[in-house]
DNA sequence: GTCTATAAGAAGATAGAC
DNA sequence: GTCTATCTTCTTATAGAC
């Protein structure tokens, strides 16, 4: 594989990556991501066998950039607790794109996740990786395993319905008082 | 109008608001809510002029029924505190549905808001509505306007993101862990 | 690796017979 | 009100020249 046609085939996965997130899966065509990417339509099944395959590989990148960020925050942080903030504080900075098109992992999981839901496992993966990551600060913070999923699951959960109720109402605003609340629910941890 | 033709227009208004939710909004094609409704796609036109026509009243029917519900609410519950209860009773009786499909309001909202989202309009009043509900009853209880508003948005945003999370993970009782949240957290505030 | 051309089907919408 | 037929466009996928 020559350095050519890994810079063709990583555009078409940042295309699709972008073009999932503001117009959904089924609404973005092989056309659209073509013309996103800058390549021509026909050269789409060079790189990729089907719509299924673009859809992983996008899905392999969020994973893989949510494992890099993740990671950044630990390095970053010298408490779990704060670690638990620089998340919460990466939602309130994505609020006005969370306004637009809703959280790219929660909407495609809903996306993804209607009629049968074929294709939401892809989804699913790096919706657990933010809960189980959440779960390792809260049992590093000092909760039992299963109190720090309850707490994983109560940020991501507000995290999730901030995006949905933003969305909805057009309104980042909603991002920052669920933030802000979340902030002050982990200070009563200590 | 003959009682024939307001038959078979409600029965594409029923399909319509089945599919739209277990398939999503552009999955449905008029050739599914044709078969659903049990007539022939080319007499769909004789009733709606396009699908945007279906959505809006599919949305109609839906906002009617949550105006019911709600209407039924405060019938059946002698204080607000009550009626908030059963509005948190009903998301937990739905969670299995959760699971499967997310929420009805929700994940419109979430697929029409993609991309500038010509449509969301339609799905934007049955959210606001929820809202609009819950913040009544809150001023009833007895807190200020304001007050009332952040309390409507935090038990919106969780039921919301109870939906994703149960969705995302195929798991019902995330809707559960969460309700049970909301009922302890109601009852801190007398 | 890149591009043109096209297959084969599904989409929403419409026309018109009955 | 109901049904058949069709128009036009868009969809994913493929074949094959260069």
């Amino acid at each position: 594989m020559s350095s050519r046609g890994e810079e063709s085939r990583a555009k078409i996965i940042a295309a699709a990556r972008q073009l999932f997130y503001e117009k959904g899966f089924a609404q973005s065509s092989m056309q659209d991501l073509a013309n996103a990417a800058g390549v021509l339509k026909g050269n789409l099944a060079y790189y990729f066998s089907s719509k299924e395959a673009i859809l992983s590989e996008v899905v392999g990148v969020q994973r893989c950039n949510l494992e890099m960020m993740f990671a950044g925050f630990e390095q970053t942080s010298e408490t779990p607790q704060a670690a638990i903030l620089l998340f919460i504080d990466m939602v309130e900075k994505s609020a006005t794109q969370l306004k637009n098109f809703g959280c790219p992992i929660g909407s495609l999981n809903t996306e993804l996740g209607k009629n049968g839901g074929e294709f939401q496992p892809y989804a699913q993966t790096t919706m657990v990786l933010c809960i189980d990551w959440l779960t390792r600060c809260f049992i590093t913070f000092g909760q039992k395993k299963k109190e720090a999923g309850a707490s994983a699951e109560y940020v991501m959960c507000t995290a999730q319905g901030a995006a949905v109720l933003a969305q909805s109402l057009r309104s980042p605003a909603v991002v920052t008082r669920q933030c802000k609340l979340l902030r002050q629910w982990l200070n009563t941890l200590n």
